[in-house]
DNA sequence: TCAAGCAACTGGCTTAAGCCAGTTATGCTC
DNA sequence: GAGCATAACTGGCTTAAGCCAGTTGCTTGA
């Protein structure tokens, strides 16, 4: 069977798919363009309205178009992606007082902004307090969570998990954690950070994470489950970051040892 | 408005989605357990079967559940994933004469497959031309294409390119390439792999991608572009992995700068 | 010239009905 | 007991029709 044997004999929603991911491949239709309407074509493929609303959707679904309400459906435009390095720990980073999402967020022209949802007191779950070397069937760790934001876009939210006894009664517990943010109250408390263990993996958003980050259908997160190891290399925090995928990219340089 | 109200407000496919995604997490509806049929869910919900339909397209967009042509729809079982160690690119882990690839799958009781699809000699896109230091307007690369399984279910898609001046009349262009794979022949042309850069993204699979995956839809994939450097920090192979997100962690323990 | 209202466009969602194709279970026959 | 055929189940896909809600553009009046 030739390729366009295949073609033809598949569902025609797949079929009109295919013939729009085709346009956008050769630059028929460009970055942001706006794609023929749902009814114009059904017309012009000769299919009823929900059949070529099918043939978006799937398009949609695999991350090339976004629907808007009202509006019509564009082709989705390659986002500048926040580039964060494995040298985003490294303590020369510290004397520019910025942390490495202000850093990139300021490469980038982009005014950074970051929200603290919450600190509160909690049972670990099993995963954070196997990491923090921890019990989990108490109230053992605190637990802040900020969501970030560039020039008011959602780009991710980090959970950070600190160990209780550790940070009851410090600036760990506020918002504003001061100087050199959390980094500097633990360093203050004999954690120099020296090694790090990054954890990554790729899915779905949930529904909620698709809220808090605005993601649109066929947009995965990146998710790095971070434990900084300090100078006795024990660990003494670990964040949950949930980046949206088509805005954040990572790199990591490292040795082969 | 109370979360109850948002939730009536919704429309009906989200909130029979929402429904199954609540019996999921509460362990109602366990790892491999099969759902309700869209008919039977149409009649439980009083709605339509498409609107059933619809639900269950939800829950699969956000890879919670798979749906089997004929058989039903069931949820999805957590795999255990195949983790990939910053390490895995250790001069020790050479010693094994393993790749990291068959490292890891003997770690799971699986048996490795490796099936070379194609070597050719290309004209390099932009992004490996640079990453390579070679010209992008002339066939300059070796571009070795290898499909990755493990107990026969695909896993990642490697493309890895070298430098066609060194690879051509070696044994770098045949699909064996000897002892301790491509790395013993470069090294053998003094290349002598001593740091690594790992550019990391994730994205909704091409449909050609999701075909050589088995992917159902709902899954992304783990992209990871790396270049390989030398003793003179000189980069002397780039590869391509792509990643069935489902089935891959990635991990890098590195120290601080 | 500006603002407001309305028509026409757009996508979002549902319904009823139907047919196709894959799978499973049951019953019957050898 | 095994094998085959068929019915009933399952998901895949389409159609026609309709209504709702968001957006845009045009027209009219002040």
């Amino acid at each position: 069977m030739t390729r366009s044997e295949a073609f033809s004999q598949q569902p025609a929603s797949r079929r009109i798919a295919q013939a729009l991911r085709t346009a956008i491949e050769r630059g028929e239709l460009s970055a942001g363009a706006k794609l023929p309407s749902e009814r114009a074509l059904a017309e012009e493929y000769g299919a009823a309205r929900n059949t070529a609303r099918e043939a978006i959707r799937l398009l949609a679904e695999q991350g090339l178009v976004t629907a808007k309400h009202g509006r019509g459906v564009f082709v989705r435009e390659p986002q500048r992606l926040f580039r964060f390095g494995s040298d985003r720990y490294s303590l020369k980073n510290r004397e520019t007082g910025l942390t490495p999402f202000r850093l990139e967020a300021k490469r980038q022209g982009k005014t950074a902004r970051i929200d603290v949802l919450g600190i509160t007191r909690e049972v670990p779950s099993p995963d954070i307090a196997e990491r923090l070397k921890i019990r989990d069937d108490q109230e053992t760790v605190v637990h802040r969570k900020n969501h970030y934001f560039a020039d008011d876009e959602p780009v991710q939210i980090v959970s950070t998990y600190l160990r209780w006894d550790e940070a009851q009664g410090t600036l760990l517990m506020q918002p504003k954690a001061g100087p050199h943010g959390i980094y500097g109250r633990l360093e203050e408390l004999g954690h120099v950070m020296t090694r790090v263990r990054d954890e990554i993996s790729a899915r779905m958003p949930t529904p909620e994470e698709a809220r808090l980050l605005g993601l649109p259908p066929g947009v995965p997160v990146l998710e790095v489950l971070h434990t900084s190891l300090d100078q006795d290399l024990e660990p003494f925090e670990v964040s949950r970051y949930v980046h949206r995928a088509d805005r954040t990219g990572l790199l990591y340089e490292l040795p082969v040892e």
